[in-house]
DNA sequence: TATTGTTATACTCTATAACTATA
DNA sequence: TATAGTTATAGAGTATAACAATA
């Protein structure tokens, strides 16, 4: 078995490698961590959503979305307003500030994504999104099942 | 911006989901962890090398290969042999032991690599593995720049 | 009783660099 | 003076579950 043509284990460096290049954007020149930034970028397109949907779109856990949102709140980036609908939860959106600093980083990590995807052709970036949706999908079912 | 046609993230989520399928066996079942993983699998079908090979067949840095390789021996699964050629360097090969564990693991991750890849075609196979080789060299040159 | 979101805690990983032995 | 590998250590991230408030 050789490492080298393992899918997992080339998938988990080509992420890390990817990871890497889009990190050093949102952590070291506006010091927010992967999951603020994440929880930054949902929220971005959006209106006012509950924890809910936060959690859904960036796939962390509850607590990870606990934590992020409470250090991008401290940073003024993003209000909590309590839920009409559920005395136990909130509704977040993005503040002013917030969209300021989203807009600042968006053009920058797209711009990464796109130097990334000039090394595919469109039939190729069509071929890896669907590889990648069903990638996903069997692996949902492989976890499934344990 | 939309987070999930964002390749970044959409690479990270499907590699998280895919190295959990994976490390749900050596990690539940045999007890290793990641780096100790790759270490046992980049020494299984080789001989004796030197650790800047094991460096370089699993992308992790000296000194968590140093701690993989120390963990693997202490179960005796390697051993490291002084390098004739240089004092300071080690020659380390996987022991019978290791290579026993190392196939009691190598078929099962390789079923559920298997299962993955069920969902695409031959030919999608051969896209995304230039693919992946492709944003892999991209990545690379755009970290150089930082 | 179950669920939402927060907090606590322990654990694992990671990153940096100091250190030793040798080149 | 530089390099191979080890060790130390501090910081970040992760996972579990306990918890308060509400449903």
């Amino acid at each position: 078995m050789d490492l080298q043509t393992f899918l997992p284990y080339r998938l988990a460096v080509l992420s890390e490698q990817v990871s890497q290049c889009i990190a050093l954007v949102y952590r070291e020149r506006f010091g927010l961590s992967r999951d603020e930034w994440r929880v930054l970028a949902a929220l971005a397109g959006r209106g006012t959503v509950r924890t809910a949907e936060v959690i859904e779109a960036t796939t962390l856990e509850k607590m990870q979305v606990s934590r992020a949102v409470s250090n991008l709140q401290e940073r003024g980036c993003v209000e909590r307003l309590p839920d009409p609908q559920d005395g136990r939860g909130w509704l977040i959106r993005v503040t002013p500030a917030g969209r300021s600093l989203f807009q600042k980083i968006a053009p920058m990590v797209r711009a990464r994504e796109a130097f990334l995807l000039e090394a595919l052709s469109p039939q190729e970036r069509e071929v890896l999104n669907a590889a990648i949706d069903r990638l996903a999908e069997q692996a949902r079912l492989l976890g499934r099942q344990g």
